[in-house]
DNA sequence: ATATATATATGTGTTATACCTATAGAGGTG
DNA sequence: CACCTCTATAGGTATAACACATATATATAT
């Protein structure tokens, strides 16, 4: 499926309120990517254009040690959409589900 | 996912020994795809390629009324790869699933 | 000094595919 | 007979997603 990251992002900042690229990078596991699919390059483009589209805000956090980082949060749009990807991605496990199906009764046992 | 439309190729061509495209379009909407996802242009290239990896072979029929035909056959390599799509698409419905999982437990009921 | 971890960002080539267009045979209708 | 529609295959092209590589800078450990 195309663009999973994004809602992996999102629901991932729903379930911390806050959180800057390089952290969100290291949950990704938890969904799943692998070091290949967890790409930095990806993920800050990602973000970047989630908050184009409105689904995130962000600021510069240069109070911490270490070099700036800049801090993600969902906004209420972002949350819409998290829904409207989890309908999305349901559809997706039932049209897959499907397929499964066909193929355990082509392929018995 | 990307190149969906190939394992479900596959299957089609599995359960009915031999098809041509046009047959193939038709029943592509067991599978979810709509008259977008089911473009002819997008199916008939899909066909080409797999002849070319090896997956399927074609030959003309010009016997039956109408336009030419390229009946399509599933090859013993296809096989082997729609046993390693259904091992893939699998793995994917297990991490779609464990997304809804999260998903549900960040917004129960 | 230098290597490593933290942190963000851009450049770029490849690939998948949606949308459009072209070609052509066969049958039906005014 | 002209025209339309259905059957059938195919290629052209623009967009988009993404993997891989690279650039940048700060802080810490050896």
């Amino acid at each position: 499926m195309e663009r999973f990251m994004q809602p992996c992002l999102l629901l991932l900042l729903h379930e911390r309120t806050a959180a800057h690229g390089y952290e969100l990078i290291q949950h990704l596991q938890e969904f799943g990517f692998n070091e290949n699919d967890a790409d930095p390059g990806t993920v800050y483009r990602n973000l970047r254009r989630m908050e184009e589209e409105g689904t995130v805000t962000s600021h510069w956090d240069t109070g911490k040690a270490g070099p700036a980082r800049r801090i993600y949060q969902l906004t209420p749009e972002g949350e819409k959409v998290l829904h409207q990807w989890a309908g999305h991605i349901s559809h997706n496990i039932r049209r897959l589900s499907k397929f499964m199906e066909k193929y355990n009764h082509n392929f018995p046992r």
